[in-house]
DNA sequence: ACGGCGAAATTGTGATCACATAGCCTGTGC
DNA sequence: GCACAGGCTATGTGATCACAATTTCGCCGT
């Protein structure tokens, strides 16, 4: 189910996986969670995960306490790790955050329309209209994810991004069980004016499609 | 110089003390960081930090993770922990990212005023006035802190309060630094309109007052 | 006196072990 | 049939050890 390495699969991968063996357990999990295969209330043992990827337990403490510290897994108070349960008040701040932080984001990667690829971008929003019809909730999170952080990583922030991806993290989990029991097709996102914003140029067109995007994601929600 | 449990010192503790030895040596490591006795650039080795606090490496390591992971440590690509070094795109991001948050932070506040208590914010702002013209950076900065965050953890936020704690846990380090080259007495805060603004249950101006004051810390580094 | 070289110490990483505690499951008594 | 108590297992925590990479310091040669 988990792996480690160079384990691309079928798109981009979410997070790099070289480098030291805690490093890619962070990964594995990372990605794990961002495309829902982990879900809201699955214990996460350390020796099974250990054991899952094929390792020991110590690079994967402290993976887990590095992935815990941001909120990404909860530490109970009786010192297991579950993936976090989502309550009606987290939700709301984190949807509140996400429109404050992500379309200031937007907006500085307009600044640098030299890492701003359109036309990878049009690529990867047919990906996602593609995982859309087809009913794929973990493909689709996996390309939405790509799209939304190739516009985000154009800021070259260093401050800002992390802690965006810190909110993916956190609300990706429950997005999963709401794709599972609504389905992706009532999802209509504004990546198409996202991409023409990118090819004009237009810093804030995009920062509005960004929130739009986001918004629209909000109201899936309240069904 | 580092110590662990109830080291409350002068005023308030910054962070809990009870738990693991982990949660102690994390709460040790940040209440360091926000004094600012852990000074940009400053080299943290996990067992030098285990003799200072009298635990063995391991909890060490985890908290390091921890703290490193939300950017408060910086891990060096040969695998060295300092405090991070600050940059000038990074101390501007710090800020505008403040200035989205924090304010927020304060208008929730107001939402629960039962939580606010004026008087013991105006207790909080006198310590800060004293070390201010006392010219104690590290007594300023533990009161300066001890009151925002007083009106911020009347939010009851979950997502939005971690994140500004990350932030303030970035910039402490570096505004320790300037507090040692242009000394503490030029610093003039909005505190006392934000008292006035919490007596007067005043949302809008709560949120004005820790707005303007954030930026007043920003006019500071301009010099 | 200064620069380079090599040994020694330092440091992060990973593995393994020991231990206390919280769950869990089973067996027993009512 | 069901509640409860017992032991057994799983799990997180902390300590110690081994190791490779890196830094640092002292020594030698020039």
């Amino acid at each position: 189910m988990l792996e480690l390495g160079a384990g691309s699969g079928p798109g981009a991968p979410v997070a790099a996986a070289r480098g030291s063996i805690r490093d890619r357990v962070e990964s594995a999990v990372r990605e794990a969670l961002l495309t829902g295969r982990f879900v809201p209330g699955r214990a996460v043992t350390l020796r099974g995960l250990a054991s899952e990827l094929g390792v020991s337990p110590m690079p994967v403490r402290e993976a887990v306490r590095s992935l815990s510290a941001g909120h990404a897994l909860e530490v109970r108070p009786n010192g297991r790790i579950q993936v976090p349960t989502m309550t009606e008040e987290r939700l709301a701040e984190i949807l509140k955050a996400r429109l404050l932080l992500e379309p200031e984001l937007a907006e500085m990667a307009a600044s640098y329309p030299a890492d701003l690829d359109a036309d990878a971008l049009a690529a990867l929003d047919d990906r996602v209209d593609e995982s859309l019809i087809g009913g794929d909730a973990e493909t689709y999170m996996r390309y939405n994810h790509a799209f939304h952080f190739h516009i985000y990583r154009a800021s070259r922030s260093e401050v800002l991004l992390p802690l965006v991806e810190n909110l993916w993290l956190q609300f990706a989990p429950f997005m999963r069980t709401v794709y599972g029991r609504v389905g992706t097709a009532a999802l209509d996102d504004h990546h198409k004016e996202a991409v023409q914003a990118v090819r004009d140029r237009d810093a804030g067109a995009l920062r509005s499609a960004v929130a739009a995007d986001i918004r629209c994601g909000m109201e899936l929600l309240d069904r």
